[in-house]
RNA sequence: GUCCCCAUCAUCUAGAGGCCCAGGAUGCGGCCCUUUCAAGGCUGAAACGCGGGUUCGAAUCCCGCUGGGGACACCA
């Protein structure tokens, strides 16, 4: 263990793909507890390496949403700081240089084996019953050769050169000793054929470069923990303290996951959860006051963070649970002043409601008429009538089929206008061979509950993403649940 | 399949050898309060996965089993 007395640096470092996730806030949490308790400093960094599926759009959404959750960092993409750029895609020459280093210390090496070949060699491990990994053909290659046929154009990767013998120790605060056999840690590529870095390169030269302290992250990291380690040390480095934290969970006990859960913090923001209760719940995923207070401020659970007070059983993220904290905040700590101010931010800015006007003036006279009309607009969920979700002609199995299927292609669907939402709508009819009304009226009664309203997509677009993909569960649970109970039920036939 | 992590009520957890025939909270049931519904108060049901050790004594330490989870990409 370094016992280096470095000031405390620590980071969350999410990448740019969806949704931001209450994961990243839920770590983000922690290491901002960590950083204030240790007066250090917390720092965001985007991990856009990926450059198919990193958008700027996503980007702009995890620092909002940080912001609105008041999970603040200390340096950014955003904000600067001294140790920029924090966005990894703008730090390219940097990681192309330490892979180079790397290379030449001999604890790397280049590698010219195409996709092809590595996908024919998992295939062939797999059906041999082997552990895929890498096989180590470029390795053991005289390194003039390769290099002669990367001048000749070939492509190529960097891979980490794995001692082949012996063992990896990864120290976490939490567990204490993991020891990793060698022969079970693959030659993971480094920098990659477009030249950018791997998460696992990356990751160690900017914490190395930003001076991070201690790494506080999730739990699916630890097994990749070793190759940092390995990185480390072949880059001479003092390697920073692991500590990595157990996963949310949904309720069967698997990894958080948006198709069992709301993942996204923006669903968080919009059904109105004061992030005061989302800070003070997710303080409460595996982690205890020492007085045993459940509802506490984030400065008193800074005041009483400790690593050692983090259980290691990965708890569920029980929605119940955080509605009855965000109640309790709602009804307790709130004023009616601040009650209102949260009212307007969350469920009736001016801008929603002029957006709401435009299509509902036109279809009511009263103005008293206007919130029962557009009632939808203005709830979480909609009490919908299963009869009316199935139109003639189909089953309720079919319905719910088609609106599970949508449900899957609005995950796949990062972005959300109405125009893409029709053609979504469009095409999943055409290639189910439904008139589109036949898709499109039970979308309607499960969005609004009604039969009666502006253009569908319109609405959907303006209620938002999250709200409609709840909606549309919850009709798809409706059309699946058992029959409401009859008065005389039938004798079952069978 | 291989490797790694984990294991107290349905759920979040307290518990770091005797204070525990296990405490709190959510949810669930009952009662009270109340014009209603909430909220609130009181109250009930509800857990140390199993088997071996160690010890005068184990939820707490060790080992095995079982169970759960995670990781095995030119994604993070």
């Amino acid at each position: 263990m370094s016992g280096s007395q470095r000031p405390v640096r620590v980071r969350i470092a999410p990448s740019p793909t969806g949704d931001p996730h209450v994961g990243t806030a839920y770590i983000g949490l922690f290491n901002l507890a960590f950083a204030r308790k240790h007066g250090g400093k917390f720092i965001l960094r985007i991990e856009d390496t990926d450059q198919t599926r990193s958008t700027r759009k996503s980007e702009e959404m995890i620092f909002r949403s940080l912001r609105w959750a008041g999970i603040a960092y200390d340096e950014g993409p955003d904000i600067g700081g001294p140790f920029g750029p924090y966005r990894q895609s703008e730090r390219l020459p940097l990681y192309q240089k330490e892979a180079a280093e790397l290379v030449r210390r001999g604890n790397a090496y280049k590698c010219t084996c195409t996709p092809e070949r590595l996908e024919a060699l998992r295939e062939e491990q797999k059906k041999a019953k082997q552990n895929p990994g890498y096989d180590g053909r470029c390795r053991d290659r005289d390194p003039a050769e390769v290099d002669k046929e990367i001048a000749g154009g070939a492509p190529h990767v960097v891979r980490l050169k794995v001692p082949r013998e012996g063992v990896t120790v990864v120290t976490d605060l939490l567990r204490g000793r993991v020891e990793f056999e060698n022969k079970g840690i693959d030659d993971q590529v480094l920098l990659k054929t477009d030249g950018f870095p791997t998460y696992h390169l990356a990751n160690v030269v900017d914490d190395h470069h930003m001076q991070i302290t201690h790494v506080i992250r999730g739990e699916e990291w630890i097994t990749s923990t070793p190759k940092h380690v390995l990185l480390y040390a072949g880059f001479g480095w003092e390697a920073p303290e692991f500590c990595h934290l157990p996963l949310l969970r949904n309720e069967d006990k698997s990894k958080v996951s948006k198709r069992k859960n709301p993942t996204s913090l923006v669903f968080y923001e919009r059904c109105g959860i004061l992030p005061a209760a989302l800070r003070n719940y997710l303080g409460m995923m595996g982690w205890t006051m020492p007085d045993g207070r459940e509802v506490f401020t984030l400065d008193e659970m800074i005041a009483n963070f400790d690593l050692g007070r983090i259980s290691l059983g990965g708890p569920v993220f029980d929605l119940k649970k955080l509605f009855w904290l965000n109640g309790k905040y709602l009804r307790e700590v709130v004023s009616t002043e601040d009650y209102l101010a949260a009212l307007r931010q969350s469920q009736a800015s001016d801008e929603y409601l002029k957006k709401v006007i435009t299509l509902v003036k036109e279809r009511v006279d009263k103005l008293e008429d206007f919130f029962d009309y557009g009632s939808y607009f203005f709830c979480g969920s909609v009490r919908c009538d299963v009869k009316e979700l199935v139109p003639k002609g189909r089953t309720a199995d079919e319905i719910a089929g088609a609106l599970a299927e949508l449900v899957e292609r609005i995950d796949k669907q990062f972005a959300w206008n109405k125009d893409v939402l029709e053609q979504m709508g469009r095409t999943l009819a055409d290639e189910k061979g439904w008139k589109a009304k036949d898709l499109f009226a039970p979308i309607r009664v499960a969005i609004t509950a009604k039969n009666a309203t502006p253009p569908l997509f319109d609405t959907m677009e303006l209620i938002g993403k999250e709200v409609c993909r709840r909606r549309l569960r919850e009709a798809i649970a409706l059309l699946r649940a058992p029959p409401a109970k009859d008065p005389t039920p039938p004798k079952a036939a069978n």
